[in-house]
DNA sequence: CATTGACTTCACCATTAGTTCAAGTCCTAG
DNA sequence: CTAGGACTTGAACTAATGGTGAAGTCAATG
């Protein structure tokens, strides 16, 4: 069921080791525990964090994305994992939607400062 | 000079008094003080603070905006602000490029999660 | 068995952008 | 002159996202 550790975790992720431990305790990916209290992650762990770490530059919070990540079923299939992207390409559309709309108040000009 | 108290500003650009006061020790607006101690602004207070709100609408952190709001001269004239506006377009600009490489790595799909 | 590296918890540190509170002071209108 | 609202300070608190260090435990290896 879980055969990794924190480090191999880390490294096939990309974060560290801290970080591992910290998504864990926000409920991002979850572990069993050896017989010595140990942390041991499933395969799809770093799969999950690389989702988290891209759905972070999108600007959600990790609270944000713990609740996407309890959308998918015990063993996701791809489709699960498309519907995933998909809520993370309307979630960045709609930040991009958001900086135009800036621009436009930006362009609006005198109205910000009518000195 | 400095007409405007806190509670002025803070009607005339739409934020808290709190936050009147945090961009006052921040140096993105600039007081006199009374006899008594109370801050009394410029008018243009409440110009600097909808910019300023504007730019933390593309990102940019308050220190970032200190700095911007630090290269306007004393007496800003339209072509002052106009350059600001620039600025803080190209800023914007250069955000939704970062959104559309998230798009793109999302995109990419099962390189993220190959199971 | 002893070492070594990886792991454990817990608690405190940093940053950003404020808000809230308490206790006291100022200013303005009646 | 006095009441009340607006103002002052500083410190503590918030939430988000981790990093760091201490003290102790586990696991694999020679």
């Amino acid at each position: 069921m879980g055969t990794l550790t924190v480090g191999e975790v880390a490294r096939e992720s990309g974060v560290s080791g801290s970080a591992v431990r910290f998504y864990e305790r926000q409920g991002l990916i979850a572990a069993a525990r050896t017989g010595g209290n140990q942390r041991r992650f499933d395969p799809d762990a770093a799969c999950r964090i690389r989702v988290a770490r891209v759905a972070q530059r999108v600007g959600l919070t990790v609270s944000d994305i713990r609740e996407l990540l309890a959308a998918l079923p015990a063993n996701p299939e791809p489709a699960d994992w498309q519907g995933l992207h998909d809520r993370l390409i309307a979630e960045a559309e709609r930040r991009i939607r958001e900086l135009h709309a800036a621009l436009d108040d930006i362009g609006s000009g005198r109205r910000l400062c009518e000195l």
